[in-house]
DNA sequence: CGCGGGATTGACT
DNA sequence: GTCAATCCCGCGT
């Protein structure tokens, strides 16, 4: 697999909307113990401003989720119903809280070649990431980083849908910020 | 400082 | 379809 060119920072400062399908079969990878995982990234959701009622920053700055309004290109890594990880990349400026949620992917390479990782849960479970990594550079990281590698599959037709698990969010729960594509 | 709920998952009826 | 697991954190007191 010969991709080792990172997606730059001026791929996550474009609207997030854009970045949430852009990162479509593009190549998250975890290096842990050693050992290079990849994975072809399948669904994403966008999580974006302040108004956002289904976002975690739709109020305000906190501890949780300050990484949010920092700059684009950082891991935002949260534990979720006391169980399980999801993890966001930031996008946008600094000081506009946005982000787009992995929420499935598809292993590359021989290992565990073509196994489907459906579910934001799963996919950090799988590949390891947990809180330790919140915050990451995925510029700099050695950990865990996002390529930019041209899958035949590539062009798959994005379908799109309301976002998951957020029903509380009101007019915002109907918005169709939720892209996926099959491979 | 206590309380309630969550950007989920898997097991079960 | 229902439901429990499990704990961090945001918010109100």
């Amino acid at each position: 697999m010969n991709c080792k060119n990172r997606l730059p920072k001026e791929f996550f400062m474009q609207p997030t909307l854009k970045v949430a399908k852009n990162l479509l079969g593009k190549i998250l990878v975890r290096r842990d113990a050693g050992e290079e995982i990849r994975a072809i990234i399948t669904e994403t959701e966008a999580y974006r401003g302040p108004n956002d009622k289904a976002s975690h920053a739709s109020r305000r700055i906190t501890p949780r989720n300050k990484i949010m309004f920092g700059p684009a290109g950082h891991a935002y890594i949260y534990l979720i119903y006391g169980l399980h990880y999801c993890l966001n990349i930031v996008t946008e400026r600094e000081n506009y809280p946005a982000a787009v949620l992995i929420r499935g992917v598809k292993i590359a390479g021989p290992a565990a070649g073509g196994k489907i990782l459906n579910g934001p849960g799963k996919l950090t479970k799988f590949l390891n990431i947990d809180k330790s990594l919140n915050g990451e550079n995925i510029f700099k990281s050695h950990n865990l980083w996002l390529e930019n590698c041209h899958y035949q599959n590539h062009r798959a037709y994005v379908n799109k849908g309301t976002r998951i698990g957020v029903d509380y969010a009101g007019e915002w729960a109907k918005k169709q910020w939720r892209f996926f594509i099959d491979l």
